[in-house]
DNA sequence: TGTACGAAATAAAACGTTTTCGTCCAAAAT
DNA sequence: ATTTTGGACGAAAACGTTTTATTTCGTACA
């Protein structure tokens, strides 16, 4: 059995309350029996257990993640990854651990709610979900302290990525290019496709360019095939477009498969531009031309806002974190005004 | 606060001992109280509180993954990502959720091994570990139950891919394209790389090809920068290879890079072989020729394994459970008996 | 009629902590 | 000399369960 902190009472002769304040920092116990403490802890391998703790002091330091979409993993795509180790990163050096919440507990479904209630999280990210899911906004509402990942909330701690202004340095740097007739593909409905797209029509009236409705296409976040298949439809559209901005960098992927199929170069005869900027991403040739989002950051400042507010319920919530990006320039994108 | 069992025995007006035998299917509780606490249960909702309970039976229901690398985030590679939603999955359908353990706890720098007792994990599964270091090891023949992914032991769980039989697939197929110089790049030491450079060696001998010692190599995993420098050189020698296998296809990439920095194309002036067979990978032009592991098998084996191996902790160790994974080729191989 | 038995329930200890409150005692203050 | 103070420590309750040992009670059996 593992050493606890009767065993260390008794080695120091002293009462198990007296060895808990000098282990906790407690300031009723003289300096030397801390010490003498301290150094028979060492000496017999003690631990604290910390289910035993947490039981008494309502306190895990354990933090949910959730993480899930259609496939059921998202991970498969590295900007999640990427995400989930910068808010690992932190939250560990503050003290908390990272426990992935599902829906189920033991055999039986469950809901995420119920879930962190019964493993006692101290708070939640939500990473990657869908937030209009009943499951979701009952989490979300209640009393356990949370942080969403891109997803405005007003009265919510969250962390934006800078979507509306991903979008337009993007539209900005191929309209310099010369591009007129840019396409624009974009995810489920949600916040960040809110923002994206009201960007992408902004930015079109700010040009003062014709939006041809056959040009701004719905798709999806994260598949190649999607992409590569609502691609080929805009392909076939007359005037083709010069330049499509797609979803996400791993959609491009379908896009830049079906543009090839078609017989098409890039960026001789069309131009095409992804979001995100993985590291992957940029490695391939041609390298994309891509917003990076700085997942590692959002996943930082999303463990930031959530310990913060954990640790003090009642501060104010502060307006939503954004983090900003940067234009990664890569060879996808042709100067149409070269001579 | 929340709704405990002592509510619901008075609810139900049965002594608490009663409440928790009913509703842990304990035999002697009659039919009809078993119903009345559970319908009493469900009204109340009532949450059985997990830490409670594990400080009782000893048992969590908490599986530690470790996962690791020098740059401190492996799911930035998606085999990685792969390996834990497989993991994951298997683990949920059997009541276990997952917790990511590092080394620290509070802020103070602690060995896995007293991270995983301080949290009480019910096992642990060594993902991405380097497996030659101290503590590793000591936490491999501690008395936590724990399942290996990719090394060997030989009275330990784990489960292995098929490094031997990937290798020989590739060199089958490589060698049935007419190539005869074949370049070899080798990861950093571990049990993964010995399989698969015995593989490579054994390969050669079979087809009685000289070994071209400058045509070995060794690189590191996941790393195209590395990659890319190694391949430079390789380039650099005479004869120069046709063909060069990589650690993996995130170095591919690196070695794809250098290769058209030199000026040369793939396949028509040098060949290139991945491993692994991540999607992204395939998504890619040209479509690496490439081994494909199954991730998501090896995730999910390795959860059962553990999962047996807590569960009944004397049963006889099985042999490694070896995963097979499937050649995927690409285009990225010449065929140089082509006429 | 007395005993034995089994089913169903309960009491209480335990798991390993934290924390409130109380006690003790020496030194300082009156 | 008495009271006050405060520093150092201890006793014990509590957190929400599980589980062992015990009690209760009705029924079957000798």
């Amino acid at each position: 059995m593992a050493v606890t902190i009767r065993d260390l009472s008794k080695k120091c002769g002293i009462s198990v309350s007296a060895v808990s304040k000098a282990l906790n920092g407690y300031p009723d116990v003289s300096e030397e029996t801390r010490e003498r403490v301290l150094k028979a802890a060492a000496e017999i391998g003690y631990r604290p257990n910390a289910l035993a703790r947490a039981l008494k002091t309502n306190k895990t330091y354990n933090l949910g993640v959730i993480l899930v979409d259609e496939l059921h993993n998202s991970l498969l795509h590295t900007f999640f990854g990427v995400l989930l180790g910068g808010f690992r990163r932190e939250a560990e050096s503050r003290g908390y651990d990272i426990t992935l919440i599902n829906h189920n507990i033991g055999n039986r479904e469950e809901s995420y709610l119920n879930h962190c209630r019964y493993r006692n999280v101290d708070g939640i990210c939500l990473m990657c979900v869908e937030f209009q899911m009943m499951e979701i906004q009952e989490l979300v509402s209640s009393e356990i302290p949370s942080v969403a990942i891109d997803h405005f909330f007003s009265n919510k701690d969250c962390v934006l990525s800078d979507n509306r202004e991903g979008v337009r340095a993007l539209m900005d740097y191929v309209y310099s290019m010369g591009h007129r007739d840019i396409a624009f593909m974009y995810g489920t409905p949600s916040n960040v496709t809110d923002a994206r797209l009201s960007a992408y029509y902004e930015k079109m009236r700010e040009f003062k360019l014709p939006v041809n409705p056959e040009h701004v296409v719905q798709s999806h976040y994260h598949s190649t095939s999607h992409a590569q298949q609502d691609v080929q439809a805009l392909l076939n559209t007359t005037p083709r477009p010069t330049c499509i901005l797609m979803t996400d960098d791993y959609s491009a992927l379908g896009g830049i498969t079906a543009i090839n199929q078609a017989g098409l170069r890039i960026p001789e005869d069309i131009s095409v531009v992804g979001y995100d900027g993985t590291s992957l991403i940029q490695k391939i040739h041609p390298r994309l031309t891509t917003y990076r989002q700085d997942g590692d950051e959002i996943g930082r400042q999303a463990a930031i806002r959530l310990i913060n507010r954990i640790e003090n319920p009642d501060a104010p919530i502060l307006p939503p974190a954004v983090v900003e990006g940067r234009m990664l320039i890569g060879e996808t994108v042709k100067n149409l005004e070269e001579i």
